[in-house]
DNA sequence: CCCTTACTTCAAATATTATTGAAATGAGTT
DNA sequence: AACTCATTTCAATAATATTTGAAGTAAGGG
């Protein structure tokens, strides 16, 4: 029977050219407030020529069993990167998702739209508890009504962006 | 001569609304990445009915003068509060910015753009190492320019963004 | 000039977040 | 069912980021 061992480009060493994409991918996480090694992960999968699997992840990124799975469970929610099965093989092997219309969307719906939502219903609330409170000065009415308009309006931006990505 | 002390709605506790609308603001600083306490700042001024200064803001906030300092530094940075001068007074005072498109543009141009421009020199270096480097596989060299394609798109989305919520 | 007040800076303390590794869980295989 | 290997979970640890307060700087007023 085959050993466990893994052959080809998984093995060797990573060069320079996929060292400096893959902290490029760990500053663009941390730009959009993500963990580092959540973009690591990414930058890793997106320089591989072929899926990875965690025990792959783990020994060229030097980082632990736990973060490893911790950090593509996340990319999975996000799907930032697919589960891919290989015949014969027990593990799972992952690839990155490369369209950015997609990262981008997939990244808006679960980032982004669950905390304008709670957003709302605290807006909601606030606007209906004011209704009948004629003691709240005509000043913090405005800037509540303002506070909604600011809602709506990027409420409308999310879908929007995401349309403008196709384009 | 008057004392120092502070009359009118700065010297008032706070009420439920504000506090409610302040905590939505730093909630909306987490979202963006921001600390907590920059966003409660700028929601203070938000429901302040006139300019505050950084007295006023450490006493109604619990923060302490460093914070107020720094946090008010950052938002002045952002262009988020302007600092108001008033006459008689040696202090300064601040208000916010509610405007969304403004505090929405120059986020984007503070925030977003200086990093893009870091990751553009870092791709054009990358791009021209890779020029003779024959040895570079097909597949890595697909996938820094599908990278660079990305920036690209992400270089335009910020301008046309802050066109968007002006319209 | 010196004094007072307003603000800034920065090193230390605190709080928050991410990472680790070991134990629990699950999923095939014999 | 028991065994093995892959993955998940989680409490402890490590690393980061934020907050504090005291010392330093600046600037107006007497």
């Amino acid at each position: 029977m085959e050993t466990n061992m893994h052959t080809g480009p998984a093995t060797t060493a990573l060069g320079e050219t996929e060292q400096e994409i893959i902290s490029l991918m760990a500053g663009a996480a941390q730009m959009l407030g993500l963990p580092k090694s959540l973009g690591e992960i990414y930058g890793l999968l997106y320089v591989s020529p072929e899926p990875l699997c965690m025990d792959d992840i783990m020994k060229r990124l030097h980082i632990s069993l736990g973060s490893a799975s911790q950090g593509l469970k996340q990319l999975r929610i996000f799907h930032a990167v697919r589960t891919v099965t290989v015949p014969g093989q027990r593990r799972d092997y992952y690839e990155p998702e490369t369209e950015l219309r997609q990262l981008l969307g997939n990244a808006l719906r679960e980032q982004f739209q669950p905390r304008l939502d709670t957003g709302r219903e605290r807006l909601e609330r606030l606007r209906h508890y004011l209704k009948d409170s004629p003691e709240t000065s005509d000043h913090l009415h405005q800037r509540v009504e303002k506070l909604c308009r600011w809602h709506d309006n990027a409420s409308q931006l999310l879908p929007l962006l995401s349309t403008l990505v196709k384009a």
